[in-house]
Order: C-alpha cells, then sequence, then structure tokens
DNA sequence: CAGATATATTGACAAATGTCAATGCATTGC
DNA sequence: GCAATGCATTGACATTTGTCAATATATCTG
C-alpha cells in the first residue's frame, strides 16, 4: 500500500531537478524556442557561466526532460515532448499511482557522435 | 515571451517542496489513509525523528500541500486535495501557462486555535 | 498547580548544491 | 599540424539542506 523510501528517493529526484530557478529557466527557453539550441545560445540568453549551464543541462538530461544531439563540437538540446506530457503530477506521484512507461525509465541511448 | 528568473524561482520552490524523499513518504502516507494524522502517528509509521518530521510538514504546509488542524496539543495534518488536482505538471510550468487560481497562492488562513 | 503529553523550535553538523574561473578535450578551418 | 571554437570537467567556495538531540512551548489531567 505504501511506497518504499527507494520509490521515494527516486521520484523525490525527479521533482528536484526542476527544482532550481536556473533549470527552470532552462526549460521554458528551451520550450518557447520549440527548436534544438546549442549551449553557447542558452548562456546568451540567461544570465549565467557556461560551466553552469553545461552543469545544469546535465542534470536535466539526466532524468531525460531534454534530450542532446551533439554534432561536431555544438551541442543541440532540445525538450524531450514526451517527458514533458507524461511527467507524473503530484497527485499520480503522491497516491503510488506512476505511469509505467515514462520515458526518464527508458534506457539512454548511446551517445550520438556524429560529425557534420 | 519567457519568464523572469522571479517566476522561475518561486515555481522551482514548488518543485523542490517534493524534491525530498521523506517529504514523499509523508505526502504518500497522508494520501493513501485519507485521513487527518496527527505528527506522533507519521512519526511511528517512517523512520525518522519527530523533529524531523516536524520540519517537513512546515515546508509542505508552507507551499499548502498539506493543511493542519490543531486541536489541543495534537495537530492533524491531511492532504489539500485541491492543490494535489491543480499542481502545474511540466508542461504547463515551462510553456509558463500557470494555473492562476492556484491553491498555493491563497492566502494562510489565520492558525486555527480550537481547544478540544 | 504539578506532571504528563504533543508538537515546535533551536543548535550543531555533515552532506549536497549552485556558482564561477580555470582548465581539458574534441573538432573544425586554415 | 596549429590555432580557434564549443563544450565538458575540475576545483574552490559559500549557501542551503536534512537530520538528530536537546530544549521550549502549549495543553491537558488530576
Amino acid at each position: 500500500m505504501n511506497i518504499s523510501r527507494e520509490d521515494a528517493t527516486e521520484w523525490a529526484s525527479w521533482f528536484r531537478s526542476l527544482g532550481d530557478p536556473t533549470r527552470v529557466l532552462i526549460l521554458n527557453l528551451l520550450a518557447s524556442e520549440a527548436r534544438p539550441m546549442s549551449v553557447g545560445e542558452i548562456v546568451e540568453r540567461l544570465d549565467v557561466g557556461q560551466s553552469t549551464i553545461s552543469h545544469h543541462l546535465k542534470i536535466l538530461g539526466e532524468v531525460r526532460f531534454i534530450l542532446v544531439d551533439r554534432v561536431g563540437t555544438t551541442s543541440w538540446w532540445s525538450i524531450n515532448e514526451a517527458c514533458l506530457d507524461c511527467f507524473p503530477t503530484a497527485a499520480e506521484l503522491v497516491m503510488g499511482r506512476l505511469p509505467a512507461d515514462a520515458p526518464w525509465n527508458e534506457p539512454l541511448p548511446a551517445t550520438s557522435r556524429r560529425t557534420r
């Protein structure tokens, strides 16, 4: 009936990934532009250092809120639409009704290394 | 078109309140019991100290995920159903479509001090 | 009022987090 | 191959966070 602390820890980590202002700004920017953006572009738009942006992109990527396509030396980041749609609501999470096929449960794809 | 850092900070704080395993456990417990519970009851069910539980209840109460009814020396905590229903989804938040009448935007009621 | 009970608050502390500057690593262009 | 470019990683640092033990506060019971 009740969830385990392990489950709670994993669920909490998803919400924690949304729990930083800079990450919310990144997500909003990517969503409003509705296209892949490079790290440099994002740095220009938000008033935060480049290494910090890279750090947050990594965190958002690990929970699969965003996806990356690396081409040459540039990383193209974009919203993972599927992930947004089925991110659990607070009600679902709290009641223990977790979507089984959430995108963040899928294995990470082998890092693409296309060159041009 | 884009949200302000202030907005982002406030939204992030709501998600951060779900970003701790103990708080997820508390919410799940309150939701699964579907009744008000005292601090003592919650402490018994979760393997965490009493002061820690009080601390987390306070955090969850401040974002109005849970409500408290103080009777005598005991505090009865319960899920704020309204809050669960309209907690913004990741998509809503990220796209800047925020529910205007969210319960956590309502003023906090004067602390009830009923006795018995 | 004295003691017991329930919860809140405080203080301490280790761990995690967000940020930046500096550096490292690939890749591209010449 | 060399310099330039774009991003990732590292190290340092201050801040925040989660936890507990101890204490304070409020209420109830006799």
